[in-house]
DNA sequence: CTATTACTTTAGAATCATTATAAACTATTA
DNA sequence: TAATAGTTTATAATGATTCTAAAGTAATAG
């Protein structure tokens, strides 16, 4: 099955219409090699482009990114900021996060080893570990 | 040497004038025994309260929470939530977030252990070790 | 003390990120 | 092919935060 399949089913799968918008952000997003870490504004920057053709409104650029995260295909990533980040990296995994320039770089899960983890708190259960290591120039 | 003193100079050594305003904020969010992990809107709730008779302004608390913060009397918790949230421990140690809430509880620093850190991207260094325990209600 | 200066507070405006609205459009279904 | 349910879009609204500039207060010099 090629690539456009692909996002095509995995739209369909999550219940959500293979609209040429959605498809041109997901086609973006989710075929590549390496996490990309975002914000909106980032991402609606990189999808229109000057010399696009067909432009995505920023209300569906945010619309899209929510219908991604609630389907489980995009992860919300905890910075300050006061902006959302997101993840294409949906599983369980760690960051280096960059205070100066706000950038985040994955580190893999079995990289760091966290013991004596504490019992969560009463009628509360853990629900992920996510150990982030403030970086600065040095 | 009393409390109020005792607020009035932490701010003189941080070269913040004692002001009614600050040393109030001050006395609120510094002489307690347990960590306070508080946004501005609900610090601003907690300080103006109706029965409250001088009322401080949001840009005062604003300004003064930037300033304790920069003064390294507090610190900034990494969140979503595209709220700023801050923490009196100014200590490095970790958290429980609960995603459903949005409440912080501390864990001391060395209550877990983080083994095998890996090295810091070239040209930086770590400055801090984090961990987040997401938890929801079990 | 008193006057001058520097810093601080404040109301309100401005800005920025995000969400809501509602009309036009499009994919799916009957 | 027609009906419908879902989607996109421009635009308005909201909420958090920052800016502005005028009035007030703390520190300092005389
Ligand atoms: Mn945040
Ligand atoms: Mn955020
Ligand atoms: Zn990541
Ligand atoms: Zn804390």
């Amino acid at each position: 099955m090629n690539q456009k399949n692909k996002i095509t089913n995995k739209l369909r799968s999550s219940k959500l219409r293979p609209t040429k918008q959605r498809r041109k952000i997901a086609d973006f997003l989710f075929n590549r090699e390496k996490t990309f870490h975002f914000t909106v504004e980032e991402l609606n920057k990189i999808i229109n482009k000057k010399d696009n053709l067909q432009k995505i409104s920023l209300a569906t650029i945010y619309n899209t990114i929510d219908a991604f995260k609630k389907a489980g295909h995009l992860k919300e990533i905890l910075t300050n900021n006061n902006k959302s980040y997101y993840d294409t990296n949906i599983s369980s995994h760690h960051h280096f996060f960059d205070i100066e320039t706000n950038e985040l770089e994955d580190i893999n899960y079995n990289d760091i080893k966290v013991v004596n983890l504490p019992h969560a708190p009463k009628g509360k259960k853990i629900q992920d570990v996510e150990v982030t290591l403030t970086v600065k120039k040095s």
